[in-house]
DNA sequence: TCGGCGAAATTGTGATCACATTGACCGAGG
DNA sequence: CCTCGGTCAATGTGATCACAATTTCGCCGA
């Protein structure tokens, strides 16, 4: 068969594999993988700088494929280039977490009730197997994978149906909060924690839009309900942290 | 005054000065500039393929500057790297479009209500010149006139407020729906074109958020309704277009 | 006249180098 | 002890080169 190249973006083609792992494809998209999924789950936190060599050196890679990742990433907010062309995690405050929560209650719920009628059999399979290693991680403590599986959980639906345009804004949305969430995590612990997918998944079987879409709005609430108050000393933190390293 | 360098984001850092013109910054950014313009205004149509040295020349840049801008608009939804790592202009069909729209009119109502309070009479002064311009580029068919105009209205309302949160979203979905709007305006010519900007003025006059989010809702359903039923057309044309060029 | 094959040009990618700017470190002077 | 000054390392930026993959175009054969 002959074909011309391949026509104007033959549909789905944009690569978006949020899984980790696949080693294929140009450098600078697996950095960039990596580089995003250290943000999401909160491997890197904010206030320290990223440098371009460092980083480089710390994937073992060239200079140059880690440019073209961190310009990316800063394209879509989970970085920020100062005016001194330095590279940081931004930082948190109230107004841009008030954003931040108001956009995805306005998305994510779309989104979701949008992936509703797509959500199979075996993805809904998925999703408990998910919500069972979160209940997991949340009995042990461990932030880290908690976060990795609370992503993985809202993206299993949300990706459910093809989606261009809502899902890359959504991921944009987790790719700015990831950092800070840590944090939060690390100074309140897994303890005040609680796993409210179980009404996600019973919407989900009964295939009511409604209240997936509460689910999913009750889910944020929440989280930021738990911050909200934390949100203060945390900025107070970071600024007696940027005074002792003045 | 001493200071260890920056602190973490010191508040508003990063640049994004939206109005093109301000020929200083590194030299990506410009070109970043250059080319989202291009896009927004609809200089650059679907269905032909962006090449970075091509890019290059005619700006009259090396290739770097334009692939770190390349890769910037690419993360925003304004260009998509096809398998073939070629880079496109992203085809538009029903299903994108209603996530556009849908997206749209989740946004913009919000990031107009939250920036209503800071609207000064300033503000409101340019928003009046810029609905003038706006009429004038109907009356003499002027589509570029429009759309720039178009743009710069909704967005000097989004910023009356400091936003890094939902107007960086909102920037993305423009830049998505651009050069489609000019292909759509293209055929269909500016004649079926409305001016809804005076029920948001009035209702900026009014301060009455309510009524300032549902102009800006009708303005969005009211482009779309346009469009939709030529959304068929277009997609027709580009096929036959990309058959030719096979 | 049309379909397919092979060579040449063009594409994106990655590496390396040079440079101007900005950061931090350290010592002298108050 | 604190503050100001200069020096040196480190940073991001941009250019150029090499390379593999892909596309395009011209030629041959049916």
């Amino acid at each position: 068969m002959k074909r011309a190249a391949d026509q104007p973006p033959p549909l789905g083609d944009v690569v978006a594999p949020d899984d980790d792992a696949a080693v294929d494809g140009p450098l600078h998209d697996r950095v960039y993988r990596q580089l995003r999924h250290a943000l999401v789950t909160g491997r890197i936190v904010p206030g320290r700088a990223v440098t371009l060599r460092g980083l480089a050196q710390s994937l073992g890679v060239s200079p140059m494929p880690v440019r073209e990742a961190i310009r990316r990433v800063s394209a879509e907010g989970g970085l920020v280039v100062g005016t001194n062309r330095r590279v940081w995690v931004p930082a948190m405050d109230a107004e841009r977490y008030d954003e931040l929560i108001r956009a995805r209650t306005l998305l994510e719920p779309e989104a979701a009730v949008r992936a509703l009628p797509h959500i199979d059999r075996e993805r809904l399979e998925r999703l408990r197997d998910i919500d069972d290693s979160i209940d997991v991680a949340l009995e042990q403590g461990d932030v880290e994978a908690y976060m990795a599986g609370n992503h993985r959980f809202h993206f299993e639906i949300y990706t459910a149906a093809p989606s261009r345009v809502l899902v890359p804004l959504i991921e944009s949305l987790w790719l700015q909060f990831g950092p800070f969430m840590r944090s939060v995590y690390g100074r309140l612990g897994t303890a005040a924690l609680v796993d409210h997918h179980v009404n996600a998944l019973d919407a989900i079987i009964a295939r009511d839009a409604e209240a997936l879409a509460a689910a999913i709005r009750a889910d944020i609430m929440d989280g930021m309900e738990l911050i909200a108050s934390s949100i203060v000393s945390i900025a107070v933190a970071a600024e007696e942290e940027s005074r002792r390293r003045a």
